[in-house]
DNA sequence: TATGGGCCTTGACATCATGTCAAGGTCAAG
DNA sequence: CTTGACCTTGACATGATGTCAAGGCCCATA
């Protein structure tokens, strides 16, 4: 199987599948005389399994480690599990920074009438306050910040 | 007040000062014959406003449009109004991927005993299913996933 | 057989906001 | 004059992904 054909039967684009491999995060595959890549039906089950655990957000640092255990038939289930429970807490994290984000920015907007006068409560709390503690600041803006 | 002093007194770092100049979010300061930045305390100010609104996770191409309005005492607030509350509805968006992941991921780890044993409904989760619609999909995998 | 279209290859650049490092100039206090 | 704290620019890294470009390969059809 080609590239392409492995790509979308894995849900994963042909892109991915390059880095991935570049990464080391699944072995470079047998190649024809032409240097074209071929994939067996098992690579694509991993790619698959890759796919799945980015869906839910895993980055591909954990991924490695989950491909490992994944593989390994005497693993510890002890040890996926802590790797799944850190990712959940780490949902939550943003989960919380961004519904703080969200319930602030509500109240700003709750109280601004939006019509046509110049008049905005939005402007005014961005450029008067908040300095006191009034969101939880993310240590680094971009873990969560930003986007539409 | 040199670059280091108004970063201090904004709250934002001066590789970002330097950063919002060169996309042109902050006009270029004065400079000394020696080339430093010299900033007036209105700098700051605004600094500060584009932190804060960082801060909410506005986006800087949102805040470009946000200090323009913030600088327009003629504005409408319904522009304003309106570019905040589509804010919100992406933080909602996001939140909404985070919790379905979170959840998936939270059924799976339910059933795992996380033991010694080998034995993990989790990889099997992440091996087997789910092929239906199991999750809201996002268009773009990056646009949430990943990260800790 | 020649040609075209669809596949593959690599490499580079873009995203988004931010950090960090390096090499070099400046300023102020001792 | 030296030292240390500050400033300058430029480059590279992060993370996962898209996209584009230039070029090679394969197969089918005219």
């Amino acid at each position: 199987m080609n590239i392409g054909q492995a790509a979308k039967a894995a849900g994963v684009s042909q892109r991915m599948i390059r880095h991935y491999e570049g990464i080391g995060l699944i072995p470079a595959p047998v190649r024809t005389e032409a240097g074209y890549r071929v994939y067996s039906s098992a690579d694509v089950h991993t790619l698959r399994f890759i796919g799945r655990a980015r869906d839910l957000g895993f980055p591909l640092e954990d991924i490695e480690v989950l491909v490992r255990l994944w593989r390994d038939r005497s693993r510890a289930s002890a040890e996926v599990k802590a790797l799944a429970l850190a990712h959940v807490k780490g949902l939550e994290r943003k989960i919380a920074e961004l519904q703080a984000m969200k319930r602030t920015l509500e109240h700003l907007a709750a109280t601004c009438h939006g019509d046509d006068r110049p008049d905005c409560p939005i402007l005014e709390g961005l450029s008067t306050g908040p300095d006191g503690p009034a969101a939880i600041k993310p240590a680094n803006r971009r873990t969560v910040g930003g986007g539409r």
